[in-house]
DNA sequence: GAGTTTGAAACT
DNA sequence: CAGTTTCAAACTC
């Protein structure tokens, strides 16, 4: 540090012009950013991806933004269709948790700008460039990450790509049939996300935004190489945190009820049902501070779901609902319990999930048999008019992207390629979203589309797939599927929103409940007892309101179609097997 | 806002 | 592959 900007690239500590070559830094040898000279062999992967770098994407504002959702609810599980699945901004850690926008107090905010000084932004250390997108706004200096120097860019992704092929691929990957641990990837029906790599944290416990898994709301992995790890399941300080910082943040509910209904997978919202480590050993006995890699504690996180059994059956976020309610390690110390946590039941999460599954796929029928340019005016056009009807269908890439997500979460009905492996976490990476309204390069594009955008695009448009190879240019209206996109996005998550809402009514009733049975009765025994037995019968409207909620929000009663395409209401839509159905769960039609 | 800490990336 | 350096974000004051 502290060397002058605009000095040749890379940095050099003894800088001189005698001629010397750069620091025996085998990119800076090859590159010559100054004359634009460089002449490198193409990457063979890249090569055939090469076109000519088209003027980045306008920026959209991210649909976060008109939601007033957290944007990490909004964007993390989605990606934007022409996003490339390696993006980082995407995945990165750094870009989940503070991706292009920030969350806290579950405001939208700016998108993350870079500071880079030194690197001139053509390395990994650069966010932007690492998340494959031009820097727009930032505060770097001597910035080369842009479209007037692309080529320079262009050479530098490659560089990245020889020293590491996998640069701009996710790290978080969602595995439910992961190479290593397939088979501890899924916990009831959870797709469990981890770090591909693992941190190597030494100081920071793994509880700050030093620590790449923290940062992407995941819990460390066997992959972790870290020490004195704190992040993991069961764990005190980790549960503390939650407890203590986001227990009454709106934005960690709505992150949370994200994760719920994408099945927690990547960075969407903050883990609150954590990945599963592999039970490596038996070591029962480690302290939350053992030292050592986070795999070797791994007996603690078998016990703590012993413990805490609900928490593994059910995707809600428990530590609002069930801190206090339940005795673990970690949560014996709060006090709190949710006015939800009676009314919330694992099923009720399951039904949600449900719905939203029948639904992306009532959807997906209904897009693939509407011609695109209709949907993409019909889309406008319903949005003006507050007919959800319309962006149900045109909704579908992005439910289908729930969709699997949800499946994975119920049924975990997913393919063990390593691809597929990533994928679900390109889809739902919050990268996707969060790169609304930022440049994508259009160069690391077609460097790095891949098998990932055609396979989601083709869920979403299986009859117009043309090219599988750029996911760029598979659509013929790109544009417009991004808007239909990204108004898909916003009714769905505004009506999952009012989900929410609900959900804070009912809690809101039953605070009232018990208020007026204080004051009225003067019995608080007998308050308690009848309250309890009131939350029920609303926990049962509250089973069809969501049910309801949803499906209306696709086929509002004026617009339902009577097709069996996208007609069928919810609770004519066959169920997933795996979601265990109740009486009390069947939405009411 | 400046300085420090931290850990990934880059490099040896 | 391990150790070191560089770098920029996260964090602290």
């Amino acid at each position: 540090m502290g060397q002058e900007e605009g000095k040749d690239f890379p940095p050099k500590k003894s800088d001189n012009n005698s001629g010397v070559e750069f620091p025996a830094k085998k990119l800076a040898r090859q590159l010559d950013f100054t004359q634009g000279s460089v002449v490198l062999p193409e990457h063979p992967q890249s090569q055939r991806h090469h076109v000519t770098p088209p003027t980045p994407p306008i920026a959209q504002k991210p649909m976060a933004a008109q939601n007033q959702l957290p944007t990490q609810v909004v964007t993390v599980p989605h990606m934007q269709h022409q996003h490339l699945p390696g993006s980082r901004k995407l995945e990165s850690p750094k870009s989940r948790s503070r991706p292009n926008t920030e969350l806290k107090e579950g405001t939208p905010k700016k998108q993350k700008q870079c500071n880079c000084k030194h690197s001139r932004c053509l390395k990994l250390y650069c966010e932007c460039f690492a998340s494959g997108t031009y820097c727009d706004g930032c505060n770097c200096a001597n910035c080369y990450n842009n479209v007037e120097n692309e080529s320079a860019r262009r050479e530098a992704v490659e560089a990245t790509l020889e020293r590491n092929p996998n640069a701009f691929r996710p790290k978080i990957a969602g595995s439910p049939h992961g190479t290593l641990d397939s088979q501890e990837d899924t916990r009831d029906g959870l797709i469990l996300a981890k770090h591909n790599k693992g941190c190597h944290c030494k100081k920071s416990g793994c509880l700050k935004k030093y620590c790449e898994c923290f940062q992407a709301n995941i819990l460390c992995s066997e992959n972790c190489k870290c020490m004195d790890c704190k992040n993991y399941e069961g764990s005190e300080e980790r549960l503390a945190l939650f407890h203590g910082d986001q227990a009454n943040n709106m934005a960690y509910i709505q992150q949370a009820a994200n994760a719920a209904i994408t099945g927690a997978i990547g960075s969407s919202g903050y883990a609150s049902t954590p990945v599963p480590k592999k039970k490596k050993g038996q070591e029962l006995f480690f302290g939350p501070t053992t030292k050592g890699p986070a795999y070797q504690r791994i007996g603690n996180f078998q016990q703590a779901s012993h413990i805490w059994p609900s928490l593994s059956s059910s995707s809600f976020p428990d530590p609002l609902a069930r801190a206090g309610t339940n005795t673990t390690p970690g949560a014996s110390k709060i006090s709190y319990r949710s006015l939800l946590a009676d009314i919330i039941q694992p099923q009720d999460v399951k039904e949600l999930c449900s719905v939203l599954a029948v639904l992306s796929e009532t959807t997906a029928k209904t897009l693939a048999a509407m011609p695109l340019i209709d949907e993409r005016n019909a889309t406008e056009k319903c949005a003006e008019d507050g007919r959800e009807i319309c962006l149900a269908s045109s909704t579908q890439g992005r439910l289908q992207s729930k969709g699997l997500d949800t499946e994975k979460a119920v049924a975990n009905d997913h393919s063990s390629t390593e691809d597929n492996k990533i994928d679900p976490d390109d889809l739902n990476s919050d990268g996707a979203d969060a790169l609304k309204g930022r440049p994508m390069s259009p160069g690391t594009l077609a460097l790095m589309c891949d098998e990932h955008d055609t396979m989601f695009l083709e869920a979403a448009f299986p009859s117009r797939l043309t090219d599988p190879s750029c996911s760029t240019s598979q659509l013929s209206d790109g544009q417009g599927v991004t808007e239909v996109y990204a108004e898909q996005e916003r009714i769905i998550l505004t009506k999952f929103r009012d989900c929410l809402n609900r959900l804070i009514t009912f809690g809101e009733i039953k605070e009232t409940n018990y208020s007026l049975a204080r004051s009225e009765l003067g019995n608080l025994k007998d308050t308690m007892s009848n309250d309890t037995g009131r939350a029920r019968p609303e926990l049962n409207n509250l089973h069809g309101s969501l049910s309801n909620d949803i499906a209306d929000s696709a086929f509002p009663p004026a617009s339902k179609p009577s097709s069996s395409t996208a007609a069928t209401s919810v609770s004519e839509l066959p169920r997933k097997p795996a979601l265990p159905q109740s009486d009390d769960n069947q939405p009411k039609s």
